[in-house]
RNA sequence: GCGUCGGUGGUAGAGUGGUCAAUUACAUCAGACUGUAAAUCUGACGCCUUCGGGCUACGCAGGUUCAAAUCCUGCCCGGCGCA
């Protein structure tokens, strides 16, 4: 069973330092939570993860059940100790497969979208691999292309076996193309399911070992997500998921119109956000957790961050350059290795390539958001906003 | 020396009269990526362009033809065979 506690609000925002705590250790809050979709951060050894103090990890339940089956995962005590991770865990709840394997897949869109989106009523994408009713959802495994439901209660009793600290209600994750005749459906049905996941998660977890947090959807509107963050936010959640799509710009704004009304006692994770500019503006906009693959996804394409901004360290001018990727980074890869070692491993395609690359990216944002928590706790959070964001965006 | 096969864009390698500035792959140069379908995907890749097109190109030089990377002749270079 999980406690939140608040150290410090952020006069003015709705920002706020915190701690949970879990069987399986503490968290400070703000926090970035890496992902581990398949129990593993793709590339890192678990003792990396250690290295880069790593607070939590996410592991997906869409991946783990389809393999290697959430029967394997449990025999080896879940997920955590399953890959030698030992700290606070987390499992999403296929929820946003719904989305990714769905309305997007084969697609352009993404969950980001800019504002000028095309709302289009073709939100049946003839390749889906997966099709939500109110059921659940139904998908074809990416894997062998076999047919599966998931529903709330499935999706509990999958995330019951896989054993995380912290599980979310199985949701609709919608597209930014949905229109709002949709998104109020979507969400309608994401209510329902989020009742039918508290009750079959009661069921299963007698002795509350595990914290369910209820996902606030909504899409952009702002009528449809007061009025989720109201009726889940009712609900006997430990936590809250804030999901679904924004635009770059409205992350701050839409994440407030939520977390004003979400009840304030409870920690609430921003899910799949994780660039610089989102993660100060939900943070200010009340905001405790986010995950995000981006970090590591990036890392392996050769995208890295820096104070200066992301480089791309296949680029030509980077072979010669025998400094670190950036000149102040204490992570491992820049205190043993050069830009130009980098860029050779990238175009040789070696796998260490990618270690590096993401032991680099990860430590750039959980320091980023540690940093942020610091600001908030000695008011320094606005100042180091626009210091970090005006060097980072700058061009 | 004779015979034979072959010489195509950074590389390999298609193409064997028009639909060829030339399939494809790799390399190169960029870009994207936000609860992981992803060590993935997209674009550019002869020169110039008012983006309509123009110019120069398939070893070199000629020729045939309305039209040649493609056919013919000579030369140069390489592989193989025979002397």
């Amino acid at each position: 069973m999980l406690k939140f506690s608040i150290h410090k609000k952020l006069d003015g925002t709705l920002a706020r330092a915190g701690e949970i705590e879990t069987k399986n250790g503490k968290i400070l809050t703000p926090a970035f939570v890496t992902v581990g979709t398949k129990a593993t951060v793709k590339s890192l050894t678990s003792e990396q993860i250690r290295s880069l103090n790593a607070q939590v990890v996410l592991a997906n339940t869409y991946h783990l059940y389809l393999q290697p089956g959430e029967d394997i995962v449990a025999k080896a005590g879940g997920f955590g100790p399953f890959m030698d991770w030992h700290g606070p865990t987390m499992t999403d709840s296929g929820g946003f497969q719904a989305f990714s394997l769905g309305a997007a897949f084969g697609t352009a869109v993404s969950k980001i979208s800019t504002s000028d989106v095309e709302v289009s009523d073709t939100s049946v994408n003839p390749g889906q691999l997966a099709k939500v009713t109110d059921e659940g959802v139904t998908f074809k495994s990416h894997l062998d292309g076999s047919k599966h439901l998931f529903t709330p209660e499935s999706s509990m009793e999958i995330q019951w076996k896989l054993g995380a600290d912290m599980i979310f209600a199985f949701d609709e994750c919608t597209s930014p193309t949905a229109p709002y005749d949709y998104q109020k459906k979507s969400l309608a049905r994401t209510y329902e399911w989020a009742k039918r996941s508290l009750e079959r998660h009661e069921a299963l977890d007698t002795e509350k070992q595990q914290s369910l947090f209820g996902v606030v959807q909504g899409g952009r509107y702002q009528e449809l997500r007061e009025e989720a963050a109201r009726t889940i936010g009712a609900l006997p959640f430990d936590g809250f998921g804030i999901g679904g799509s924004f635009t770059k710009e409205d992350i701050g704004t839409a994440v407030g119109w939520v977390n004003a009304l979400l009840p304030e006692d409870k920690p609430r994770h921003l899910l799949g956000i994780g660039e610089p500019l989102d993660l100060f503006n939900a943070v200010e906009a009340g905001c405790d957790l986010f995950d995000c693959i981006a970090p590591t996804r990036m890392a392996r394409h050769g995208t890295l961050h820096t104070k200066d901004g992301r480089i791309n360290i296949k680029n030509a001018k980077f072979v010669d350059q025998f400094v670190p990727l950036d000149e102040d980074c204490t992570c491992y890869t820049c205190t043993h290795h050069t830009r130009a070692y980098l860029a050779h491993l990238f175009r040789g395609e070696e796998m260490t390539a990618a270690s590096l690359a993401s032991i680099h990216n990860l430590h750039f944002i959980l320091r980023l958001v540690e940093n942020i928590r610091a600001s908030i706790l000695d008011d320094s959070f606005h100042q180091y906003k626009k210091e970090f964001l005006e060097r980072y965006y700058k061009k």
